[in-house]
DNA sequence: TGACTTGGTCACCATGAGGTGACGGAGGAG
DNA sequence: CTCCTCCGTCACCTCATGGTGACCAAGTCA
């Protein structure tokens, strides 16, 4: 157990030593998931293939423009697919492609950071803004 | 071991019921860290302590104004702690607070993916682009 | 008397991300 | 004959993000 847990930490600090936070790579993620509506719709298309209408009731807030845009630039990245069943009414539905899934890993787990710790940093907002807002304890 | 494998999974698929990419959840850390230069300052920092022109001069591109803003954003969610030493000519130095570090795991898991994946994308824009671009091959 | 340093702040401006509302087409319902 | 639904596209406009360059304090060096 502990030969394992030992080559565990290797392991985690080669890739960590090997990686490190690249400013580069960290700006390219960023570019492409960074907006305002891609991880959302990510996440809410893990959940199961969603057609257009749908995700417009579903997303809060998004506009018909976005939502086109959005999947439009998923789709071409390969993070989601389309599919057309060409009926009238037509009908589309877009899902999350295998690739696509694995990015949401790494997202929920971001998630659940924002889950566990938005009280903290209420909190911590709270204090910093009543510390500059007026020192007056600190005044005599 | 097939105890040990289930109950994980038991528990990551209770985990995904629980939590499953709340968008509004989703939407506050994007509002905090989906920024321009948060999530990289986080990973420079998350290296050891900077002064600010230091920051200034290892993050490519980001401005007086820009740094000097996410910095504070930063410090005021307590993820970034602000060291002032009183010398002449003035000496500040910025570093991660512990509950800062805790934010930097799930960013480098984030890292780690597009670091993985950018070759993917590129491939997958290329052909998307080429097939949008002109379907000379399924036309006569 | 300047010029140089660090760590900012401030006023101004440009860009582009994103919202709004109109239009479309193909068919079905009233 | 008109209106509805679904899945968009297009032109237009707004507003927030973020860049630029000037300025500042306080001490040191020449």
């Amino acid at each position: 157990m502990s030969h394992q847990a030992e080559a565990d930490r290797v392991l985690r600090s080669l890739g960590r030593a090997c990686l490190e936070h690249d400013p580069d790579v960290l700006r390219s993620v960023l570019d492409r998931v960074g907006d305002k509506w891609s991880l959302i719709l990510i996440g809410l298309l893990d959940k199961g293939p969603m057609r257009f209408t749908e995700l417009l009731r579903t997303a809060p807030g998004i506009s018909r423009r976005m939502l086109t845009l959005t999947l439009r630039s998923l789709e071409r990245d390969g993070l989601v697919k389309r599919v057309i069943y060409p009926e009238i009414p037509p009908r589309v539905e877009y899902e999350v492609t295998p690739f696509g899934r694995t990015l949401s890993e790494p997202v929920l787990a971001l998630t659940r950071w924002a889950a566990d710790n938005q009280d903290t940093i209420r909190a911590n907002r709270h204090a910093f803004d009543k510390a500059a807002g007026f020192d007056t304890d600190d005044l005599d």
